[in-house]
DNA sequence: GCCAACGTTGGC
DNA sequence: GCCAACGTTGGC
């Protein structure tokens, strides 16, 4: 299982969009727009077409791991930021120098069930896991390739994606 | 809806 | 460059 390719987790609230929505969008895929956050941007600059990503549910009941996403474009300015409309407009960046970017992502595959948060905390070799880390909030987030075989192979039982 | 944890802003 | 004030995230 070594592709040379590295994994990830993407949080979204799944009442602004869902795994269900991704599935349902174009081609199944989605531009990651709207992420305000230098660490979260830093990681997205990072990755690479074929990357992994574990589509998370926060605030959501419960907040789950609920299914597989891949990375199909790699990092390029999120036009938001220049949107005077937009809520993720940014008046600091400028096109010349875009502070902003995004990656585009594909459905692959939800979980039959969904890993809430709670599972994830009990399992020893997950402990180490960016999301569990108390007070984290990043929205995107690096995966080990250990933490990703834990999670999808030994808790979702799907087959490695 | 509460609030702890964290990031950002801006006065000094 | 410090740090208080403020805004956001996200579990609970």
């Amino acid at each position: 299982m070594t592709h040379g390719r590295n994994y990830w987790l993407m949080k979204s609230e799944p009442r602004v969009f869902s795994i269900e929505d991704l599935a349902q969008s174009p081609k199944q895929t989605t531009c990651w727009d709207g992420v305000r956050n230098y660490q979260a941007r830093n990681f997205m600059r990072a990755m690479a077409v074929g990357d992994r990503v574990l589509f998370y549910h926060s605030n959501a009941e419960p907040p789950a791991v609920v299914g597989i996403a891949e990375v199909v474009r790699a990092a390029y300015p999120d036009e938001t930021q220049f949107d005077k409309t937009s809520h993720h407009y940014d008046p600091a960046s400028v096109p010349s120098a875009p502070r902003w970017d995004m990656v585009d992502i594909r459905y692959r595959q939800t979980f039959k069930t969904c890993l809430p948060l709670d599972r994830l905390k009990q399992e020893p070799k997950l402990k180490d896991m960016v999301l569990l880390r108390k007070g984290s909030r990043l929205s995107v987030q690096p995966v080990t390739e250990a933490e990703w075989t834990v999670v999808v192979l030994k808790l979702a039982g799907a087959k490695i994606s």
